[in-house]
DNA sequence: ATGAAAGCGCTAACAT
DNA sequence: ATGTTAGCGCTTTCAT
């Protein structure tokens, strides 16, 4: 591999007997040139197969027309739907998109930010691993762009988007109890979070001195349209139907999943919060040799692609993942072109959709 | 946002009482330093919270540790999962990951290169659209090291990572042809390619004079492996079991599945060529209500999440995605380290997972 | 071991 | 409209 020592501005300025400057101004499309000379450096651009560098153009503007994103895990169906959006809307406008992933660690989410910035980044999406303590995010958000996904961060006035949580946990519940279901089972990982216990959170729930909604974690806003959903019916709750999962993995979902079943009065149908969380459960569900919907019924939060094969399909909660990367690019990309405005929260709907996996019970 | 000037090197030196050379010595580790004046520029770069510009250091250096991937859907899970084995093994290296989707067109690809390398991107990961005519990559590959994944390209003598299709794909049918199966389908995506006919290709897979295996796209070697396979056992080719599909849309995959079902003699078992055929196959499949196998049976190249849960368990051939991206990056890293060899063809092998959607056939 | 100075490739004042 | 010059923040000779 011989590498050609690359033309500079300097080599097509001096083939076309102009000065750097004006070479400069004609290949970098600012200030003035005249058609003349234009031509004579475009010409000379091409003949030494001229390629700028944008290295040295970004130390001197200060923006590099890249931009970083800190996932939890790019190869999960959510972050990676996420992703294509972002890198659609960034695309466009002709920006670069540097990834990395946090695996839900904050010493891992430092690390990636301090990587991301000392490259120069014009701009930061964070799916934050931890909604409070963020310190290193305060500080970030002082010195560029931020734009939260899917978490919001306690005190951290920047755009943010999601999607309304409780809201559809909500809907999607209120639907089940409508079907005759009675015993509505849940499968969240309700490792992270300020409360210790499920009933301490139900609690707070019923309380009017509620915390801001969305300073939860999506799993336990999701419960809380749980609670809402039972609370608007009359029903109890009864928290030896929630499965908290502590951990993202799936075999830990499907172990908990598997007490949740063992129970003498079983749910009759299951809510699960995530993806990870349904494929625990779907795992769970097949060991256990029970039928959907016959046996027990199934709703998730975020739909995947197997939810519309998998017989008889399974109803979910469709979060618009694409259009939310797409979002906070677009917002991200405002406030790096200078937008000065509040703090901005997308909250996006997600879909309800029915395939047949909710029995409806006679009662 | 309040941008306070980032401290420089200059500003470290002057409050260490030290030459802007010697601050640099100490911070970007390299030459010597005494332990006393290393002490005192470390305290003053602590004290005013100085960040190294890695651009500035880039463009001295003409290194900016950072890599760029092109890849065709970097939602697709295959895509996904390779990237998230890349990103692992840069990660420990300290290295950034620029990403970019092609789309499998060409004009997208040449764009993504171009704005890769204007970064200065040290190295690129590219699954290229085509495997002919790529004359951007032979030059490309003339500047900056270059990693092809899953497909390779005619002429171009560089390090590339794939799995064994013909080996993979002969295995699987082969054990379809011992279960009885005789009728067996397959669905492709079989768009790109020199074959006009899929009769042309079967012609030339049995002379002796065949082209290189590496150069024809994964969905080809597949149907030679299928080829083999039939030969092996002394069975005849017939062509109207392959549904050519022209693109890599689920509709017209679930189109294409739906005409290779309504022949009189349908095929006893449907072979994919990658996840998305396979996604269209199953849309189809259920569509016919076709149960698996008892109606018919399938197996996937390519083993996605959701094949584990789906009654009775999707059976595949599994690509070590993950593996395959670490080992992308991996020779891409030693490329930019300076290694000068032969290039390289890393073959891995797939897996075969049975779980249950293959029937016997009593013949 | 340390400092002075040059310069990576480009843009941005400032002249003219 | 064009050229001259001075850097951006850092590394790298080359003296000392």
């Amino acid at each position: 591999m011989i590498k050609p020592r690359k033309a500079t501005i300097a080599d097509v300025a001096r083939r076309a007997g102009v000065s750097t400057a004006t070479a400069g101004r004609v290949l970098g499309d600012y200030g003035y040139s005249s058609g003349e000379k234009r031509d004579l450096v475009l010409q000379a651009a091409k003949d030494l197969g001229y390629r700028p560098n944008q290295l040295a153009r970004s130390l001197i503007t200060g923006r590099t027309r890249t931009i970083g994103f800190v996932a939890g895990d790019i190869q999960s169906p959510f972050y990676a739907k996420i992703l294509r959006g972002v890198s659609d809307v960034l695309e466009r406008e002709d920006f670069g998109l540097l990834i990395t992933n946090s695996d839900e660690s904050i010493q891992q989410e430092v690390c990636a930010i301090r990587l991301l910035t000392e490259k120069q980044v014009d701009g930061l999406i964070v799916s934050p691993c931890d909604i409070e303590g963020a310190d290193h995010l305060r500080s970030l958000a002082e010195i560029m762009p931020l734009v939260l996904i899917d978490r919001m961060v306690d005190g951290l006035q920047v755009d943010s988007v999601g999607v309304d949580s409780v809201g559809a946990a909500r809907t999607c519940i209120a639907r089940l109890i409508e079907n005759g279901h009675r015993r509505i089972g849940m499968v969240g990982e309700f490792h992270t979070g300020p409360w210790t216990s499920l009933d301490a959170f139900v609690q707070m729930a019923r309380s009017t001195a509620f915390p801001n909604l969305n300073l939860m974690y999506p799993s336990w806003q999701r419960f809380l349209g749980y609670v809402r959903a039972h609370d608007e019916a009359g029903l109890p709750i009864d928290s030896s139907l929630i499965a908290r999962v502590n951990s993202y993995s799936t075999d830990d979902t499907e172990r908990a999943v598997h007490r949740l079943l063992s129970v003498d009065d079983r749910p009759t149908v299951l809510f699960t919060s995530d993806g990870q969380m349904t494929q625990g459960t779907m795992a769970a569900l097949i060991t256990a040799r029970l039928r959907i919907p016959e046996d027990i019924s199934l709703v998730a939060f975020d739909d995947l692609d197997w939810m519309a094969f998998v017989p008889p399909g399974i109803d979910a909660v469709a979060q618009p993942r694409r259009k939310m990367g797409e979002t906070a690019a677009g917002m991200l990309l405002e406030r790096i072109e200078g937008l000065d405005a509040p703090a901005r929260r997308e909250r996006l709907s997600p879909r309800q959709i029915q395939r047949g996996s909710v029995l409806a019970l006679s009662t």
